[in-house]
DNA sequence: GCCACTTATTGGTCTAGATCAGAAGCGGCT
DNA sequence: AGCCGCTTCTGATCTAGACCAATAAGTGGC
């Protein structure tokens, strides 16, 4: 006999259940993005509740999990919009943000918060190999493509290699062409660790998100010469709008038999 | 009339309103991760929802934001667990994945789902430099740290490289290793793309995840000592699973003036 | 025309449930 | 000892609202 798999679909409960709703709004929302593509902003929350015949909580979970994978993101209180293409971040190209950004044929822009001098936290001190609570200078600025803040990054710096560095336009030059031109020191060695995490409160804020989205976090310390550590930096992206990439010979695989 | 700002603050609505219960709830959920410390596994999501005096949902909002930082995670309704330590991933050391995970006293673990013969899909082809549809091999495994699964990965590996790979050992032999020990074939370069984004349903369901849990991709292309690019390797990994690290001198900033 | 104020809109947070389906544990049977 | 079906627990999904707070737009006075 045939065992019909789906016995109930069609009498007694709607088809319209199960999580069904979920992929139903999923793709609803998919269209949207495919349709006005780059308009940026999408509906309000209401509007597409209403749209798609469903609960602002699931609308919320849905866009919630668009957001995750990049495809939109959101700023705080002014709603959901499109991902912009990701930037093309080489790790060991070193190039300046601004020149990146601008290869890529987008507009950088860069916005300074704070440039003081504090005691050196725990983790910078030992990523620079001094004493706990040296002086250091800091920088914080956030980065802007087109537009779009995507970028809040934290930077300590050796006092006893760049002297009244802060004296200088921190906006608009960037720091490793101030290392060179200034200082005679180039960056022969740069080591970094990546994770994926959420933005804290400060760079949330900074960067008009939402607290604790998604983000991609970039710690990097750079050597001169003659392999000293010269800075610190604490980049927070957000999670959609870099994609990493990196291209080098591997450090043991030559030694086989 | 005396406008009073706050007029209601006192009498009527109780002051357990405002977005203080979500802090509350974050600082409960934190205290209790310090203190079962490692015990793993998360009370039930009724049982929690109860202890904090909070609705479900806000609990799963609480949650998941905390998934998103990378402290906990979740095994398709099996329960929370608090994320273990993150596995260092250096990705110019090139280890293996169970010398990797062993050098830092864990316990690594294959599973092999697939090994097939298939037509290169687009991405692979122009990823190995070869016409779409070439047949390529295909392998699909998971692989576990300590017992819990972090990674799915996808190969793509030449034909015409490895002609009979496929009759190896593939669960518990290193892909590297075979390609040096019987193919003569030695990696002489990589070259890596990061993004962060979520697992889709099969690396999902392969992972005991939740579908589109956050989750870091890693595709790599390795290239022979003759500059061939001889395979293509797509990772997905739970994003907590790990933190990537690097260090390497930078490419161009010694053409310094 | 500029600025302070008001108001409407919209996202952020929260309540109080219900239903469904997979996972785990348990017994009993083989 | 091990397989199988049953029950229970638990997470996954969804409904139908409410109130708060920040933004943005509109309004009136100077």
């Amino acid at each position: 006999m045939p065992p019909i798999t789906t016995p109930q679909s069609s009498t007694l409960t709607p088809p319209t259940h199960l999580t069904l709703q979920a992929s139903r709004l999923r793709q609803g929302l998919l269209g949207m993005l495919d349709h006005q593509a780059l308009a940026g902003r999408l509906p309000s929350e209401r509007q597409m509740m209403e749209r798609f015949d469903t609960t602002r909580i699931t609308l919320r979970e849905a866009l919630t999990q668009m957001e995750a994978e990049g495809r939109i993101y959101r700023e705080s209180r002014r709603g959901w919009f499109v991902s912009p293409p990701r930037l093309r971040y080489d790790l060991l190209a070193c190039l300046p943000f601004h020149d990146m950004v601008e290869s890529q044929q987008r507009r950088p822009d860069t916005h300074v918060l704070e440039a003081t001098t504090c005691p050196a936290p725990p983790k910078v001190a030992a990523g620079l190999g001094i004493a706990a609570d040296t002086p250091v200078y800091h920088i914080i600025r956030t980065r802007r493509i087109d537009g779009r803040p995507v970028l809040y990054v934290e930077h300590y710096l050796r006092i006893d290699c760049f002297p009244g560095i802060l004296e200088h336009d921190l906006a608009s030059r960037s720091l490793t062409e101030l290392y060179r031109s200034h200082y005679g020191i180039r960056i022969s060695r740069v080591s970094f660790e990546l994770r994926s995490t959420v933005l804290d409160d400060r760079a949330a804020h900074a960067l008009r998100a939402a607290t604790r989205s998604p983000a991609q976090r970039v710690t990097r310390i750079n050597y001169d010469q003659n392999g000293r550590a010269i800075d610190y930096d604490d980049e927070l992206w957000r999670h959609d709008a870099i994609e990493l990439t990196l291209s080098a010979a591997p450090q043991n695989a030559s030694f086989d038999t």
